[in-house]
DNA sequence: TTCTAATCGAGACGGTACGTCCCGTCTTGCC
DNA sequence: GGCAAGACGGGACGTACCGTCTCGATTAGAA
């Protein structure tokens, strides 16, 4: 070994990986139950069977602790195998996105940090920087490939697409959060790749279509 | 004057009603800043500059006080005009849900409540009666509709169409909170009457064929 | 009835008697029950069975109300008849002033008042107007009898004569709060003429040597 | 080592001496200044500069924490020199005691909780076991010392003579908070040497007095 | 094996909010 | 206009936690 980064300098003790990753279970189960919001550093550490300062020796506040340990889980990327057409893609991705919100944990913390989010611009910067450009780079794909099967028409927009795909999966199973029977899913697959086929064209008709006329006075 | 009602008892006190709304008012500004979790009676008082006294006789405890108020707020059912169209109907209702969701109080106190939701029954109950429910009428109407006009075969579910219709809006505004022009908003409108014309038909067929097969048949 | 003064502007309403006796009594029962520093207003106007305006309309502050009623009651000057001894008129003495202090009331309001005066002047002043002058000229009085009578020689401070007779009952009844029996009552009248016959000589004598040369003489 | 008294349980805390002090001291200025019925543990901890925690730790409530603190104080027993009689004793006692009672904070406080006691029985009792009964073992001493010397016959009930000793002097500093020259004071020292011989005797001979038959009749 | 510096738990510290109670002021409506 | 009832803002109660900070005990790498 030639070099040696990070030594510890002489007779030092290091930080125990047992605590470690005993608090980081702790503060998700935490954080599913009484949300950010009401998190605390030492609740988490009671909860974990350690001092406070376990804690703070590793994280500097509950933000820091938090964004350390979500980015690391939502950073995951799905594999997104090819089915061979949009809707066979779309189901394959509703599925997967499925498991996730249906997981206990990730249904009760997804929400509330996506909507503490709107409070705290450091944890918006980093679900943007994981989550969101996660989906949207698996929108891009998926559509690039239904592009170039021909199932679409080229300009659909990526945010769009996203909006359009995991909006209703996410509406339904982690804010309305009624059960969601595999047909249903399904459905929702059928029901995504009609909407994204019909998020291509419209731009340059609809504004000339009658029904869309009454519409527009309406504040 | 035959009947009397509720007349108080002689010399009484009344409850006054600027600083009720003004407690009102303080509390949505209070939600808004720093969600249910955190909010505190204390803090809504200070807002509102009454005493704690007062808030306490007229709520007994801050979940009784942010349901009546959030129920309040949240059961006012909107005008559903007929357009003559469903994507029509539709856009008309995407631009007022998205007026709804643009409004920085609602767009911050929403996505916080229903992920509270999630932790709190209470909460779900009263957001389950209002604002779910609310939608779920607003969805059948437009279904009914559609379907008298030929536009949509019978058999719809309302609950999935919510999901299609309001899911990609919501997650656009209040979760990944990024802009939305009036062209994509148009857009949506247009996925959306596909969307919910595709989920018509394959109830009967899909459970009998393989995914990418159904896909196909989706103009 | 020929002349009637201070009546009241024509078609006003006068102060009910019976409200404002019904609050001095109240007064005086809540003073004895819990002093003066957590007098309130609410408590005596609760314990006289009438709503608080009807206080605040006679008196502005608990302050004035004590001051008013507390100067009524103390100060009602005794009668001292002439026994023909100092001895036997400190008796007479004591024993009215013992009667007094052992009333229930007087004995738990005069010294929490007095506590108090150290803290406020004005309950000071009034007390000092009525009360200890009202004592000053007693000490006169009998001072200026037993002289007459040759039982003093002249120049006895009424100031310490005061302190030396009513001291030490004070101090038993209202301070220690112990029994004084009737026997005891009259040796403390004895003492006490043995005291003032003392306090009168040695104002020459003491000056002129150190305390510790003088206190020998005393046999 | 063999004994290892109170060791605090492994890696504890323990409560800060400079923290217990300096809640002490401000608790002998708030009772000073707004005594014991308005103290309240709020203004301790602020005049402190604590935390209420910090009160709460070491006593359980103002009574508890109020007791301790003033018993620490009032149980300091005074040096009682033998001066060679009982003139001279009795002057140093009232010199110790009215350089006590002319300490700003004891002269508030002590007037305070005498009152206090009458409607506290648990003040009272400790005031009882410490004050009264300190001062009860100086009248013993100093009437023992003086009947050895010859001066007082036996017989004088060591309650009645704190009373004709102490009682003049509390009265004139704590309660008609006068000025008191020290001219005044021996001559005080004086009235009580003759007032507590004249304590002796009249036991036996009072009764058959003529003076006294008149003073009887009066209720 | 000994030394020793960092990590560990426990918990005291100053704060903040809780929900309750009470206060003095002020308003209202009956008499 | 006197009177009760009571809503108002305010403040203290005693409790419960929180994040910070300070300890003695523990522990594990370096000598």
């Amino acid at each position: 070994v030639t070099i040696e980064a990070k030594r510890p300098p002489a007779g030092a003790a290091v930080l125990r990986e047992d605590v470690t990753s005993a608090i980081q279970m702790a503060l998700l189960q935490e954080l599913a139950a009484v949300g950010y919001g009401r998190l605390s550093i030492e609740a988490v550490a009671r909860r974990a069977g350690v001092g406070k300062t376990a804690v703070y020796r590793r994280w500097g506040s509950k933000l820091e602790m938090v964004l350390e340990i979500v980015s690391t889980v939502a950073g995951q990327s799905l594999p997104m195998p090819d089915t061979g057409s949009l809707r066979g893609d779309l189901e394959i991705f509703l599925r997967f996105a499925a498991k996730a919100l249906r997981h206990p944990l990730a249904s009760q913390i997804m929400p509330d940090l996506l909507s503490e989010a709107a409070r705290n611009p450091q944890i918006a910067a980093t679900l943007q920087s994981t989550l969101i450009t996660n989906q949207h780079d698996i929108g891009v794909l998926l559509i690039g490939r239904a592009t170039e099967r021909g199932e679409l028409s080229s300009g659909v927009d990526p945010a769009l697409a996203v909006d359009l795909v995991f909006g209703p999966l996410y509406w339904r199973l982690a804010i309305a959060r009624t059960t969601l029977s595999d047909k249903h899913l399904r459905l929702m697959a059928t029901a995504a790749a009609a909407a994204l086929a019909a998020a291509c064209e419209p731009t340059a008709s609809v504004p000339a279509m009658p029904p869309s006329q009454a519409i527009d006075k309406i504040g």
